[in-house]
RNA sequence: GGUCUCUUAGCUCAGCUGGAUAGAGCAACGGUUUUCUAAACCGUAGGUCGAAGGUUCGAGUCCUUCAGGGACCA
């Protein structure tokens, strides 16, 4: 990168002017502020005690050096303590030339040597995913996306919560009142069926426990002792134990949750290299708290229950295992540790999981790194925000939930009569056209959940549709298809015979210039942070640039052949760029919109 | 009781390791189309960055306290 060349050489100007060791990475390079001319700014104020010049002597003393010393300068202007360096015309063709038929650019390819494992989705098999799952699912593809083009092996997984007392909730509700209703015979997709049965259990709960209360037991009592939770831990009992009708009831419900999960998964565009499965690894995870147990690491109470001290890291006593010998959430996640690391021999292990679950993760991780295994460092939450709506969060129980295969369907219509409504749908053949709909109104819900930081919770209010205008997937991806546009018409051309240096460099030019230049510094801050968030902003300000180009100069009308040419490799590698980015967030882009 | 986290324009969000006059989009108002796609472009208006202290050449950004929201552990 020329910033690092940069860098070299204002750490020699300092040296040679004002006798100061400064090691290249302790000067600091900013892009230069739109309102100022430039291309890159250094920052004189940290320097002047040392210099014993004023902020604007120094600033023009360090530029003079470089003038002479640096080749790819051409100009440069001192306001306050801030150098701005513009770089030469030169410098700018040769990096488009060299840059624009690249296919990979951004991208690294050596490899880091680093193996990672993501882990996202993981969801409970008894309710159908809703829009929290969606920024899940969303996020762990994306930063999967993201790790590999940071040169790093990356794989997915999927780790499905299919055993518990929610599950046979699920299961007694079906089993009292289903009369062996089918998703075909209830013509529902599978996961909504069982979420049904989900709701059902809760209403029928609620009804028991306020006729427990209204004959006077406390509720508290009451909550332990209606039929209906009696009768699900039952099933639980009985489902540990191997019975046969309540396991085969298990498969069966399970099986059509799983090809719920599938057609939303395909909608979303997501895929996992394994599946894991609870019910498989609580087993494994009961083994390693023995063994913690054996060597002193957990110790036992007296009703027999396992438990881990944690007070000298700041937390409390956490238990592991319950008196009764039946596995909590994180006896099951000790085990899935152990299984992701046999399996992929991963350093890293990313889990894309809910903030609410942060003190969770920050015992799994000491509870690993007590046990001296080995991938207890490489533990990673990935701790994303809820979503919000305007009354609160989500609760599936009292039905405030925007459901993912709803939200799904209302995105494409929209998409649909939008496209329609701007008169857009008539040049394009009718086979191509709901795949089309449906590219523009994922990239509208894609972006509008990827945008923003995952750290942080979001709001989405179910009565304001998702734009299609300004900061968004659909404007973006109408900047490819306009690009694109202008692309059909160019006809075949050989760039190697046409020596741009005699061509113009005009401002909206220089600035679609140089964001194409950030590409490969987006690709990397946003592995750093895994943040699927810097890719939108830098494909939006990419997108913006290549607007006010396009608005400013005429690529097809352009007279000098060579400045036409030029523009075309610029708008090319623009287009590319765009779809690139956007490969990297799940987002596909039409050729015409 | 304890721990973590958030608060930037009417709304939804950017703001990189402290740097120039705090930026976008939506909503509002005004303008741009015989010229490569107007899902675009240009402009106007909108801010005490939750509050108060502190650190320093410089704080939305770092520290402390407080207020309000959210989450979690027992």
């Amino acid at each position: 990168m020329i910033q690092d060349l940069l860098k070299h050489q204002i750490a020699a100007a300092i040296k040679h002017l004002y006798q100061i060791d400064l090691l290249d990475h302790q000067i600091v390079i900013e892009n230069t502020k739109p309102e100022f001319e430039g291309d890159f700014t250094y920052v004189v104020f940290s320097i002047l005690k040392q210099s014993k010049k004023s902020p604007e002597q120094t600033a023009q003393e360090i530029g003079e050096y470089l003038k002479i010393n640096f080749s790819h300068l051409a100009d440069f202007n001192v306001i306050k303590g801030f150098l701005n360096i513009s770089l030469s015309k030169q410098f700018w063709f040769e990096f488009l030339n060299n840059t624009y038929a690249n296919k990979d650019y951004g991208f690294v390819f050596t490899h880091s040597g680093q193996k990672i494992l993501v882990e996202y989705s993981s969801p409970n098999t008894n309710k159908p995913l809703h829009l929290g799952h969606i920024r899940n699912n969303l996020l762990g593809y994306s930063v999967a996306q993201i790790l590999k083009a940071n040169g790093h092996q990356v794989n997915t997984c999927n780790l499905v919560n299919d055993r518990g007392i929610h599950i046979c909730k699920s299961m007694y509700a079906w089993m009292q009142f289903g009369n062996g209703e089918t998703p075909e015979s209830a013509g529902l997709k599978g996961d909504h069926l069982v979420g049904k049965y989900y709701v059902a259990f809760d209403k029928k709960y609620k009804q028991e426990i306020a006729a427990l209360v209204a004959n006077g037991m406390p509720a508290e009592e009451a909550e332990k002792k209606a039929p209906a939770i009696i009768a699900a831990q039952q099933l639980l009992l009985k489902w540990e134990a191997n019975d046969k009708e309540t396991v085969d009831n298990w498969k069966l419900m399970n099986g059509w949750v799983y090809d719920g999960f599938a057609v939303t998964y395909k909608k979303l565009g997501v895929q996992f290299d394994k599946y894991y499965y609870e019910s498989n690894t609580y087993i494994l995870g009961k083994d390693i708290v023995q063994q913690g147990l054996a060597t002193e690491t957990f110790f036992k109470k007296e009703d027999g229950s396992v438990w881990i001290d944690l007070t000298n890291d700041g937390l409390d006593q956490k238990l592991l295992l319950r008196g009764d010998g039946t596995s909590v959430y994180i006896t099951q996640d000790i085990g899935t540790a152990e299984l992701k690391y046999k399996d992929f021999d991963c350093e890293r292990s990313v889990y894309v999981v809910g903030n609410e679950q942060d003190y969770h993760f920050k015992v799994l991780q000491l509870i690993c790194k007590r046990m001296h295994k080995p991938y207890a460092e490489g533990i990673y939450h990935l701790s994303y925000g809820m979503v919000e709506l305007p009354h609160g969060r989500m609760k599936s129980r009292e039905g405030t939930v925007v459901d993912a295969d709803d939200l799904i369907d209302e995105m494409i219509a929209t998409a649909t009569a939008t496209t329609i409504e701007l008169g857009k749908a008539n040049g394009i053949p009718e086979g191509e056209l709901n795949h089309l709909y449906e590219t523009i109104g994922m990239g509208a819900l894609k972006y509008y959940l990827l945008k923003v930081d995952p750290k942080k919770k979001m709001m989405f209010n179910p009565e304001e549709s998702i734009d299609f205008q300004g900061n968004t997937g659909p404007f973006i991806q109408y900047t490819h298809a306009r690009i694109k546009s202008i692309l059909r018409n160019t006809g075949e051309i050989d760039f190697t015979q046409f020596d741009f240096n005699q061509t113009n460099l005009s401002k909206p030019e220089r600035a679609l210039l140089f964001t194409i230049y950030q590409y490969p510094q987006a690709i990397f801050d946003a592995g750093k942070d895994m943040s699927p968030g810097v890719i939108c902003n830098y494909a939006y300000d990419l997108a913006k640039a290549f607007n006010h180009f396009y608005h400013e100069c005429s690529v097809l009308k352009e007279e000098n052949l060579e400045q036409r040419n030029f523009r075309i490799q610029l708008v090319n590698l623009t287009a590319h760029i765009i779809k690139s980015s956007f490969g990297l967030l799940g987002i596909e882009v039409p050729e015409k919109m």
